[in-house]
DNA sequence: ATTCAATGTTGGCATGGCCAACATAGCAAA
DNA sequence: TTTGCTATGTTGGCCATGCCAACATTGAAT
């Protein structure tokens, strides 16, 4: 999605468009981020850090409950935690009541690691606003937020 | 990118933050999008779309230009026109000048077309704005212009 | 006891954005 | 004029994100 090459004139009838605006607006927002984990994210990316952070927050859960809270499919669950779990930054085990079930817990190193995340991510969204003023950030966050709530239904 | 199961709650560390509000924007517009040229694209996805466009605003072009200017990619342009030239909807033929040039040149059809894609994604645009008033849309807009401003240095 | 639903896993697919390599063709500098 | 350098179109590949299907296992419901 970091489209690196924009275009160098855009048609117009596209140019106009809320949606492709939404989308060069992401293309930005996402290469910043590609490129903030790629510089310091240990080699994790965001699905890594939408499960730490769920972990964080939530305490330990399993597996399609994590899935369901981020809203990441079963199947990249499976695979990310698998990545997260060979650095040791979360542990899987069987719950005992429902021996079909994971229990994944965050350990003190993905806790540690989060918190670097953090900073990175930080960084990024002074990157992304920078153009804005303050309030114009606010105002451009509330607009989106109302944007997004008409999702639910 | 349509994120079509979105989390059932969010990690307030990533809720709130402008990236994730933008990525969920953007999966919502992709999403509306996409559902629109899956009903009524009659096969064509956005590049073509990106492509008809082009070639009606500047008129016959060649396709390295194509690229360039849609900000598409070499090897992308020519798929993408194969599509289109096997549905009549464009024509390439070989510059005289630069035999090793294609001219590609949209067909009547190919206007056609355009147009009843123009109607779908303006239909579109209503359903992704639709939350906002029509001041907030206006405002919205410029933020992302204002934002999208810096990325040409 | 027999169904049914949930769980974790594997493997696959599409889209959008990329890159590398290649043959061909034109241009330019020597 | 010959020797490059560059542009062009094409093929084929890669990666990330978001998805879906199928499967065996397991527990719960009937």
């Amino acid at each position: 999605m970091p489209m690196d090459h924009p275009p160098s004139r855009t048609p117009a009838r596209v140019a106009d468009r809320p949606t492709w605006l939404i989308s060069r607006t992401f293309a930005r927002s996402s290469g910043l981020l590609t490129a903030g984990f790629e510089s310091h994210g240990h080699g994790l990316r965001s699905y890594h850090y939408r499960l730490l952070a769920a972990l964080d927050e939530w305490g330990p859960a399993s597996q399609a409950d994590l899935g369901r809270g981020t809203g990441i499919d079963r199947s990249d669950v499976t695979a990310a935690l698998s990545e997260l779990e060979s650095r040791r930054l979360v542990e899987r085990s069987v719950d005992p009541a429902h021996r079909r079930r994971n229990i994944v817990t965050i350990t003190p190193a993905g806790v540690q690691r989060l918190l670097e995340l953090d900073n990175v991510i930080d960084d990024v969204q002074e990157q992304v606003l920078k153009p804005l003023t303050n309030p114009q950030r606010r105002q451009f966050m509330a607009l989106m937020a109302k944007l997004l709530a008409a999702e639910d239904e």
